[in-house]
DNA sequence: TCTAAAAAGATAGTAATACTATTATAGAAA
DNA sequence: TTTCTATAATAGTATTACTATCTTTTTAGA
């Protein structure tokens, strides 16, 4: 069985639904790689209309800017993650296998059995450790949430610190722990590849060691 | 008594030592109220010169570029923050305490009692919870890193790690529990100020729910 | 089927940004 | 006094982040 799972993301995300045309998907799937590339600093719409052989005018068609671009590929992602954690919970009894199995996800790139994916899964994966955090860190973040820009952040952070009162009912901080499960997440695995003197990082991959230090740590505040 | 402690911040920072002129301790200065006041993104050499009644090319001469900025301002940053730890942890003797401190100094401004200063202390709070992750974020960090542009930032986790290494010695991941306390210092307080689900925030201020929550966090993982 | 509207995309701009190069000035050394 | 050097001011350029307008294509109704 081969099956396909989409989001409709929030609409204030985007001008025109970049799902509505071939060249709006193209801008979404090469937008991902070309940020991936450069980074999201040195990333312009020139750029990516020189890579999908497009003009700058119908990118903006799409997007206001490249920071709705950036929020709508994190919106997805997040929504997306939220989609894998109920599915991979299906049927898993005790809370304990449940947490594993979120810090598992949090910490590795999407899984290739979850449904044909139209995205570069490990490009994707670099977008959500390194640009995540610049979608929120903006002056106008306020303006922003008002636009229910990160309720599908919040919904994922609200959805793991449900597991973590089911766990543990008498911990204070579910959703704090939560955050800074998805936060940690991406800053270990950043620091184990570019800063490792900040991290306990041995010869393991960045995935593995961010998931065994998380686990550790979750089950000894939850005990 | 009144003293003032200064520091050598890293010469890779800066074209020219902006502590060696008058026009140079005025860019750092006011550069701290507009990066505050604007955000790094809004942020420009153009804007700051015309703050400080020069041009940008003056600016030019001290700093290559505003991330280099924003570079000397954070090494300066880590560079008082270990000098404060350090400080303020002579003469208490059980690590419990030390860890309390350290937990207080992470989440608080900083304190008005450590010598006189010449910035604005709530402008650089702000900036170090909102842009420091900026600082590091970007496609050339292994480039930058190899300046050393880090050190204060890893000489800072490495020192909390040595008092968190002698209070739990068998507790295998000193380091990153270090870099994760210090990062989510920031986006705990940023979370519980602009996007408070994310958190477990009530009425009480950011610094003083982020301080609860990640004493009580490093306790229950040390034990 | 034809016409009209509306949607999409290409072209051509502009103001601001992020620099660089050149010129001018002021002070120190010879 | 002259010359050297350090510093800043002036004036530029290429790129970025957009906007406005025009042209083409698609769609919908008569």
């Amino acid at each position: 069985m081969d099956f396909q799972v989409t989001f409709r993301v929030n609409e204030k995300m985007y001008v025109k639904d970049p799902e509505s045309s071939e060249i709006g998907r193209a801008i979404v799937k090469h937008g991902i790689d070309l940020i991936y590339e450069l980074g999201f600093e040195s990333f312009t719409f020139k750029k990516l209309a020189v890579e999908i052989e497009t003009t700058e005018a119908t990118i903006y068609r799409y997007f206001e800017n490249k920071h709705r671009l950036l929020l709508y590929i994190l919106n997805w992602y997040w929504s997306y993650m939220e989609f894998l954690v109920m599915f991979r919970l299906q049927n898993v009894k005790d809370t304990r296998s449940q947490l594993k199995i979120i810090v598992h996800l949090l910490t590795h790139e999407l899984p290739e059995s979850s449904g044909s994916l139209d995205y570069n899964r490990k490009h994707l994966n670099q977008i959500v450790i390194s640009e995540s955090s610049k979608a929120y860190l903006v002056k106008d973040v306020n303006a922003i949430n008002k636009e229910q820009a990160f309720k599908p952040y919040k919904d994922l952070c609200a959805k793991i610190a449900e597991v973590i009162g089911a766990h543990a009912p008498k911990y204070k901080f579910p959703r704090s722990l939560s955050s800074m499960l998805i936060e940690s997440a991406h800053s270990q695995q950043f620091f184990a590849s570019h800063l490792p003197r900040l991290t306990d990082v041995q010869s393991k991959n960045q995935s593995e060691f961010t998931a065994q230090f998380l686990e550790d740590l979750m089950f000894r505040v939850l005990g």
